[in-house]
Order: structure tokens, then sequence, then C-alpha cells
RNA sequence: GGCGACGUAGCUCAGUUGGUGAGAGCGCUCGACUCAUAAUCGAGAGGUCGACAGUUCAAAUCUGUCCGUCGCUACCA
């Protein structure tokens, strides 16, 4: 593949918007991380990214949390947005956008897409029947009741009949189907496949239309045909995902874009994105889907972290005072493969940090450092054309694109780190520190520094921060980060001739506090 | 209840469409080296691939049953 043949492609990239009244937490961060190191990528394929995140801020949970607070709903989303955005930017993320849904854009282009459904005959009128509780404003079924009281508030609920605007769903089974069943060489619907077979059960459940307006709350984006009327959160979260891009605003930008997009969610919700979303596009008109990226939870003991409460009890924050971004993000990529559930533990960042960073990476950058400073003069000799580390260079590289181009970063990063091993293996097979000043150690040190500026550039998507150290050191001009791959990846691009620096350890290795 | 996932070395996990004697990292034992962040390199111990039955020339990998764990079932990544 040529860059010729994938620079300028667009690709756009997206988390889930983050529901504003929840505290930004590992599993948001871990969701974010991927989709950031993704984009990270796909910009050193030379892609034309798009990024977006953002937040959720509609809703009954808001309006009433606000009113809670003393503020207008607005002010109050905005300062609990701000939490989301100060820790994207604390875990030093790539996004190109952050939408909140309370913005003017995102409320017209809700208006557009809902309306094209509406005039697609896809929305109609109806009355909604539940057992609706006052004080929450909010309705119940049979199940959530105790004793047929309200499960908060211990009342008693009243059987009320609502007026509310539905999605005929129902009519898009055939269609949901074909798309979850379309083979790969049409583009993935959703990835893995275990989540696209779960999908597919939905639907084959029997899909019912949903309620998607409510009356009884004020606080979300008027239904345009109906203004007595807000649409019910979700149908107006999902559709952030098109506003960004300029749907409803910007015709030739949205159709730019729109047909490179991914998203990357939790299979908590993986109904709303890979049934319900699906079909609202279809009833607006809109084509063709978006591919979706579902990973698992971060358990704690085997359970769920957010039912151990162990979600809410470390922070990212912490984390990062422990482990540098750099650190926390490495873990979090590296030890949870992308799909299913898999465990988080502090002991396992730890192994991550001192493995992998400390004595795997930033030891062989500091050992080549030196050795080059005694035996070469402190100035970094050129590889060997046909050293064997260069095919190993290769086929890491190759590993470790095909993982990233399918979402499965821990695969991508295990492959890059087996290079770096390959180095260390190499290193002391060649004992370069016994070699006097010449062309063998040159060789030596030369292939080493080239595994150093290859893996770097390999890493970047995971920890930006510590790759440009490193490059740095090794004397290249410009950034990792800016290199274009797959042509920065040949072997041999090391110049020679660059000042090697030693400086302080990029990792110092993580010592538990007992 | 319905739907689904998972159960592989002490730990955390890989194992495309069934096929060289079952792998990695960590931990452990022994050894080497001492350029390097008590780091690195080598060797080794350790597994009836949850259980049972079946399909097959051949199964950790397919089918069935069972046991165990977990998740979803309209707003928690």
């Amino acid at each position: 593949m040529s860059s010729a043949e994938t620079s300028g492609s667009k690709f756009v990239i997206t988390t889930p918007i983050y529901y504003v009244n929840d505290v930004p937490h590992v599993g948001h961060a871990y969701t974010t991380l991927n989709a950031d190191a993704v984009a990270r990528w796909h910009r050193l394929l030379g892609d034309d990214v798009f990024f977006l995140t953002g937040t959720d801020e509609h809703g009954l949970k808001v309006q009433r949390a606000a009113e809670e607070a003393g503020l207008e709903p607005l002010d109050h989303a905005t300062r609990t947005s701000e939490r989301f955005a100060s820790t994207w930017e604390l875990l030093n993320i790539s996004n190109d956008d952050f939408i909140r849904t309370t913005e003017p854009r995102h409320h017209a282009a809700v208006q557009a897409l809902l309306q094209k459904a509406y005039d697609n005959g896809y929305i109609y009128a109806d009355t909604y029947e539940g057992d609706y509780c006052v004080s929450c404003e909010a309705y119940y079924v049979e199940d959530d009741l105790v004793d047929g009281n309200c499960p908060i508030h211990k009342r008693p609920v009243e059987h009320m009949v609502e007026d509310n605007y539905f999605f005929k769903l129902s009519a898009f089974t055939d269609q949901l189907t074909e798309w979850l069943e379309q083979p790969e060489s049409a583009g993935h619907s959703i990835r893995p496949a275990g989540y696209r077979n779960e999908a597919l059960g939905i639907v084959r459940q029997g899909l019912d239309d949903v309620s998607i307006t409510r009356t009884s709350i004020s606080w979300g984006v008027p239904v345009p045909w109906d203004t007595d009327h807000v649409f019910y959160v979700w149908y107006d979260a999902l559709i952030n995902y098109a506003t960004a891009v300029g749907f409803g605003a910007d015709q030739q930008r949205f159709d730019q874009w729109w047909p490179s997009t991914h998203h990357v969610l939790g299979k908590d919700i993986l109904r709303f994105h890979g049934v319900y979303w699906p079909a609202m596009l279809m009833a607006a008109g809109i084509d063709p889907l978006p591919q979706l990226h579902v990973h698992g939870f971060l358990l704690l003991g085997g359970e769920k972290m957010s039912k151990t409460g162990g979600l809410t009890a470390i922070t990212p924050a912490e984390l990062v005072d422990d482990f540098g971004v750099d650190g926390f993000r490495y873990a979090m990529l590296r030890n949870h493969s992308f799909g299913p559930d898999s465990d988080f533990s502090f002991e396992g960042i730890v192994e991550a940090f001192n493995t992998d960073l400390a004595n795997t990476y930033g030891n062989l950058v500091s050992r080549v450092a030196t050795v080059v400073g005694k035996n070469c003069g402190g100035v970094g000799p050129a590889p060997e054309p046909g050293a064997s580390l260069g095919e190993a260079a290769a086929t890491a590289y190759a590993e470790a694109a095909a993982a990233w181009d399918s979402v499965q970063p821990s695969a991508a990063l295990d492959a890059t780190w087996r290079l770096l091993r390959e180095t260390n293996e190499y290193l002391a097979e060649m004992e370069p520190w016994k070699m006097d000043p010449g062309p063998e150690v040159d060789a030596v040190m030369g292939n080493a520094l080239e595994v150093i500026r290859i893996a770097s550039i390999m890493a970047s998507p995971a920890i930006p921060e510590a790759v440009e150290i490193a490059w740095k050191r090794i004397g290249l001009d410009g950034q990792a980060c800016q290199q274009r791959l797959p042509e920065a990846a040949v072997w041999g691009a090391y110049p020679g001739g660059l000042s090697v620096e030693v400086g302080d350890p990029m990792f110092p290795r993580f010592k538990p506090s007992s």
C-alpha cells in the first residue's frame, strides 16, 4: 500500500458522549483512550482524521440535578461537562472536537434528522400508558415497583396516559438483519463478531416501536412539528455523531466525512448503537451506516467495576499521579484486550509500567545511549542494510499495523514490544560494550538505534510524550508523531552521524509504597 | 424467566477457517553478564486447555448435556 492511496483518506472516530451527571472514571477513560490511540495511528498513516468526543446534557436527571444545585440546567451542564474536557486534557486525548448536546448546532441537527424520519412516515403519534411516580416524574415497569409503590419514594404510582411520538423501529427488522449479516467485504457492521451476534439476537427477539418524546419535561430538544414535546434523551444523544460532521448544516461536509465513521463504545450501550441508531439513520435516509467497535468491561475481582464501587474509587487523575500520563495510557491499552471483559488492577498497571516501559523500552534507550557514548564517541551510527533486526522490525510492523487496523491496541503493542525485547536479546548476544570503537560496534549500535526509531513511531499512539523524548535523545529532528507510515517504518532511515544523549531514566521503576 | 459471554500454566491473558510434541508476560528455581533504571540474557520447573459424551484420520478449537462465574433485559465505558 503506498501513501498515495491512503493519504487524505477520511477517518472519523467517536467515543460515546458521556452523561454530564457522571464523574469521569477509568471506564470512560478506557473507551476514550482506545479511540484516541486509534485516531493517532490513523494520523500516522496520513489519514485525514476527525476524532470526536463530548457530553450528553439533556434529560430529567440533569434537569433535576441542576435544580438541586440551584442552577439553570445549562449552567449546571457547563460546569459538569468541563470535568470531562479537563480529564481528556490531562490524559492527552487528541480529540478534534468536543460536542455538547446543548449546542445550537446539535439542536438543529436533531430536528433536521428526526424531521426527515417524520416526513418519511417513521414517526407517529400515540399514547403511552404506564405507572408514573409524580415525585420522580418517571414511569416504572411493574417489576421495578416495591409492593406497588415507587421504589424511591415508596408512594403509590399513578396510572398515566401521555401523548407521545413513537419511532417505528419494528419497520426496520429486515434491514437491520441484512446490515448485521453483511459480509466483511462490505465493511463490518459491528466488531468483534460476538457483539454483532448479540445485536442480531436483539433484533430476532422482536422489535417494538419506541416512544421518543416527552411532554413531562422541558430540558431537551423541542420536537419541530409539535413544540409541546421534547425528544427523549437517547434519541437526541445518538445524533451527535451526525451533528459533528455537519448534518443539517453543511451537506457537502457531511457527505465527505460520514461514510468513514467508526464508533467506539462499551457493550452496555450496544442496543442503542447497534439497533436503534442504525434504524434511525435508515429512517432518515442516511447511508451508509457507521462501523461499530465494541469493548467489554473492566472488572474488579471478577465483577463489573460499577457494581463493586471500584469504578469511582480510583480516579484517572490518581493513576496519572502514580504512573504519569503515558504510564496510565499504556497500561490501559496494553492490559485489556479490546472486546472481552478483563480484569483491572493496580498491580496490573505496576507490572505493565515496570516490565514494558521501564525495563524493556526505557532501559533499552538508556543502555544504547550509554554504549554509543562510550564506544561511538556519542555519535549515533547508521544501521546495517541487511540486519536481522530489520526483518524483525518489518514483521513487528506488519503485525502491529494489522492490529491497529482492526482496533486491537493491546495486540499492536504486544507486537511492538516483542521487537524491543528482541533488541535487548540482540545486544546481549553482540556485547557491543566489549568492542573497540570501529565499524563493528557502529553496526550493532546503528541497528539498535534504528529499532528505537521505528518502535518509537509505532508506540506513539499509546505513549505520545515519552516517544518524543526518546526521539530527541537519539538525535532525530522533528517528532515521532509527525512521521508517515508505512514508509517511516522501513529499515534504514536512521541517518547516522547524530548526537545521542544519555538522559535520566524515561520511566523510573515504580516502587509501591508499602 | 429470556438472551448472551466466559471457564487454557501460581497470576493476568493469547490461541484466524479443527492438524508440526499446547504459548506469552509476570512470579518462581538455577546460571550468565555487568553497557543499562537491583536492569538485561540463557536454561528450567509448572497445565488431564471446567466435567462428561459425541462428530472426525485428527479438537483447547465443532455438536450436545452438565457444573461454575459473570453480564444484558430502555438511559452505568
